[in-house]
DNA sequence: GTCTATACTTGGATAGAC
DNA sequence: GTCTATCCAAGTATAGAC
C-alpha cells in the first residue's frame, strides 16, 4: 500500500504536472488547428502558444499528429456531450431544428467543427490517419441516426428516410457550411439557412404534413 | 510587323512548350491535391507527378500556391463547363435530382471536389489565400442560384425556399459529401443518400405536391 | 525554357543537461 | 517533467549553366 508520505506526494505532484501540460498542449493544438489549419499546425506553432517547449509535444504525445488526434478526441467528446444535453427534451422534427440551429451556430462561432474538418482534409497527407480519424466521427454520425430516429422513427415519414444516409448528409453538410463560413469569416449565409429552415418545419407542421411528421410520437412497441 | 520567318516559328515553339508544360503542371496539381491534399502538394511533390524539374513551378507559377490556385481554376472551368450542359434541358425538380446524382457521382469518382475542398481547408495556413478560394467558389455558388431559380422559380415554393441560402446549403453539402468520401473511400453512404432524395422527390411530385413545385413552369412574365 | 546546384528556412524528432 | 541544443529531412526559392 501506498503510504501518504513524500514519495507518493511526490508521484502525484508529478502525474498532476504532466495531466496540466497534456491539458494546455491539446488546447493549444484545437487552437491551432482552428487559426492556421492542418498545414500549419506544427510542433513549434502549437508549442508557441502552449508556451512551452517543443519537445514536449513529443515527450506526451510520441508525434505532432498524436497530439492532433488528441485534440480531435477532445474537443469530440465535448462538442458531443454537449449535443445529448441539448436534443434531451426535444420531441418533435420543428424543435429539433430550432435546437440544431442554436447549436451550430455555438459551433460557428467557437469553430469547433473546424477541427474535424481541417483534420479530415488533412488526413490525406499522412498515411494511416485517414482511418483514425474516420474513428472518430463514428460517434458523430451515430449520434445523429440515433437523433433522427427517436424523432422520425414513430412516424409516418420513418420508413421513407433511411436514418443512415440522411445522418450522413447532416455531419457533411455541417462540414461543409463551417469550411464556407471559415473561408471567408461570413457566417451570415449558414445562420440565414438554418432560419428559413426552421420556419419550413414550422409552415409544414401548420399544414397538413403534420400528420405525416407525428410531433407527438410514442414509443410504438408499447401498444399490444 | 512580324514576319512568318525562323524568328516568329521559334516564339511560336517556346509558347507552345511553355503552354504544354504549364498544362501538364497544372494536371499534376490537380492529382497531387487529390491524392496527398493540401499539406503534401510541394512544389517537388507536384513536379514529380509531372515528370519535369521542381524549379519550372517557381518559374512558369511564381510559387507553390500559384501553381494551386491554376489548378482550382483549371477544376473549376472544366467543372462548371461540364455542370451547364447537363441541366440544360432539366424542367422539374425531379429531373434536376436525377442529373445531380450522376453528376456528383462523377465528381466522386474522378475526385474533382476535393481540389476544392482542399483549397478552402488548406487556406487556413496561407495569410491571402482565403479570399482567392473564396473568389474562385463564388461562380459555383452562383451557378447553383441560377439553376434553382430556373427550376423552382416559377413555382409557389419559389418565394419560400430563398434561393441563394439554398444553392449555400447545396455547395457546402457537397463539399462535405466529398470529403466524408474521400476519407474512408465508400462512396456507399453517399450515392445511397442521392438516391433515397430521387424516391423522394418522385414521392413529392406523384403526390399533391406536384402543384406546388410546379413541373413545367412558363416564364410568368411573358402573359400580359 | 529547362535543368543542376545551392542557399535558406522550417519542421520533425532525439539526446542530454537540469 | 521540462528545457536547451542539435541533427536531419523536406520544402521554398533563386542563380546560373545549357
Amino acid at each position: 500500500m501506498a503510504r501518504p508520505g513524500t514519495s507518493s506526494r511526490l508521484v502525484t505532484e508529478g502525474a498532476r504536472r504532466s495531466a496540466a501540460t497534456r491539458q494546455v498542449l491539446v488546447e493549444a493544438a484545437i487552437e491551432s488547428l482552428k487559426a492556421e489549419g492542418f498545414a500549419g499546425a506544427s510542433a513549434r506553432a502549437i508549442a508557441g502558444r502552449a508556451g512551452c517547449n517543443q519537445a514536449l509535444v513529443f515527450y506526451h504525445f510520441g508525434s505532432v499528429v498524436g497530439l492532433l488526434l488528441a485534440a480531435l478526441d477532445s474537443v469530440s467528446a465535448t462538442r458531443l456531450e454537449r449535443y445529448s444535453a441539448a436534443v434531451e427534451h426535444v420531441r418533435s422534427p420543428k424543435e429539433l431544428l430550432e435546437v440544431a440551429a442554436a447549436i451550430f451556430r455555438e459551433d460557428l462561432d467557437a469553430g469547433y467543427v473546424t477541427v474535424l474538418a481541417e483534420m479530415i482534409a488533412g488526413a490525406s497527407s499522412t498515411p494511416g490517419l485517414g482511418a483514425e480519424v474516420a474513428a472518430r466521427i463514428a460517434p458523430w454520425k451515430q449520434f445523429a441516426v440515433q437523433v433522427i430516429d427517436s424523432v422520425l422513427g414513430g412516424s409516418a415519414l420513418g420508413p421513407l428516410i433511411p436514418s443512415g444516409d440522411l445522418a450522413h448528409g447532416v455531419v457533411a453538410l455541417y462540414l461543409g457550411l463551417e469550411l464556407l463560413t471559415h473561408l471567408d469569416g461570413d457566417r451570415v449565409p449558414a445562420v440565414s439557412m438554418f432560419d428559413h429552415a426552421k420556419q419550413l418545419a414550422a409552415l409544414a407542421e401548420a399544414l397538413g404534413v403534420g400528420g405525416l411528421l407525428g410531433a407527438t410520437a410514442p414509443t410504438p412497441t408499447e401498444a399490444p
